[in-house]
DNA sequence: TAAAATGTGTAATAAATTGTGTGAATTGTA
DNA sequence: TACAATTCACACAATTTATTACACATTTTA
């Protein structure tokens, strides 16, 4: 199953917006028309779909209607279409969104990301062979499952989330610990420790979390 | 827990949107800022969230990450700012929908009604061998009914709606018991157990109900 | 209406997991 | 090399979660 269909029938619209899908790793596959659109919805399914209204032949808004009879499939349309009844039909026949034409790239982007994300928990931070999912605190590493401590988790998600800062002791901490906390600033390297013997291919050599003599850690 | 949280300051505009909101038979409430918004929605919880972006004080987005970060419910950014840097940030942030001021209402109440029916409206959910009716009230397993009490079939819908995120135990408390309880927070895993006892197929190992140590529960 | 069955919350205890401090060993830096 | 910073292994403390039994409330049944 695809990621994401794109039903749209301007073929060198369609190839832009597939070019920047799959820059962001989504697998793509595109419908010129209604038919098209139907029969590799029904064949192979799909996660999201971008519809376009305005087709030749058969319009889009019959596509919605088929598609939401049977699934609940994300459907964003697109369309020059502008006016309020054009919105109204489409958002009633059950598309997610209604976005006019032109659209911003980056704003569709993050709508469908977003969609993602909520929909199917694909909140994701990806680092090489190293897969971090926030919601669901999981830690995936070469499609191993990694069990993490809470703190061990934190600790990932904060390093990560700023890779390539460094942070210093304090501060790491303080944000994971509370700066009110009175345990010892010592326990921070303890769980570092732990935390590389988890990620590291080589816990002795670590190529991740790299220790900043006199300052902190940073994460590459 | 009411239907909608309305986090508007302009009284007027949010008095005008409940009233249409209530015509439509949703249940409303209304937080003037960021500070009841939340909580509000951490005492009550909500099944959509309506929400300025500018307020006095503190700003929506805050709420948005803050929202975001223990639960998927729906949230609609409306705002006057029309920039594309604030409407990224919102999506990035996890808002479902960026709405420029002024909006038209019957837009609004497309998308709102329309995000219900498909979150909500689902009357059966089915996982593997589980089917959860939520009109009816009733889990299947295996084609076997099982008899769920009314905590435990709470429970398991707010597990099963938010599967694959793990939720915090005070977020599942809050939101069956209200955080007006006086209940032991202890309650909450004393349900559990008896849960995993009627869906799980080893209540000793179990599967589909995950403890996530020192967060919560996670359902696969 | 009484009795029985069921649902819910609590408290005590057991089990499991995680957090912490220590000090010796190791490593990096000047 | 000398010194400081860091790492590491271990033991044990602290915390969190699971289990159980029981009390009481509520609902259903006889």
């Amino acid at each position: 199953m695809a990621d994401i269909l794109i039903v749209e029938d301007n073929k060198e619209l369609a190839k832009l917006l597939c070019d920047f899908l799959r820059a962001e790793n989504y697998t793509v596959s595109i419908a010129e028309n209604a038919e098209k659109a139907l029969s590799l919805y029904q064949r192979y399914g799909a996660r999201l779909i971008v519809l376009d209204i305005m087709l030749p032949g058969k319009d889009g808004y019959a596509i919605c209607e088929r598609i939401r009879a049977e699934s609940n499939t994300p459907i964003l349309i697109v369309s020059a279409r502008t006016d309020k009844d054009d919105k109204l039909l489409g958002l009633r026949l059950g598309a997610d969104d209604y976005i006019e034409k032109p659209y911003d790239i980056d704003i569709l982007l993050a709508k469908i990301s977003g969609i993602f994300k909520r929909r199917y928990s694909l909140d994701e931070i990806t680092d090489g062979s190293l897969r971090v999912n926030k919601a669901a605190r999981t830690v995936y590493k070469d499609d191993m499952k990694l069990e993490m401590t809470a703190k061990e988790f934190e600790l990932l998600l904060l390093l990560i989330e700023n890779r390539g800062r460094t942070l210093s002791k304090e501060y790491m901490f303080n944000t994971i610990w509370g700066s009110d906390s009175d345990s010892e600033p010592q326990t921070l390297t303890v769980h570092i420790k732990w935390l590389r013997q988890k990620i590291e291919d080589d816990p002795k050599k670590p190529q991740r979390i790299l220790t900043v003599w006199g300052v902190g850690y940073r994460y590459l």
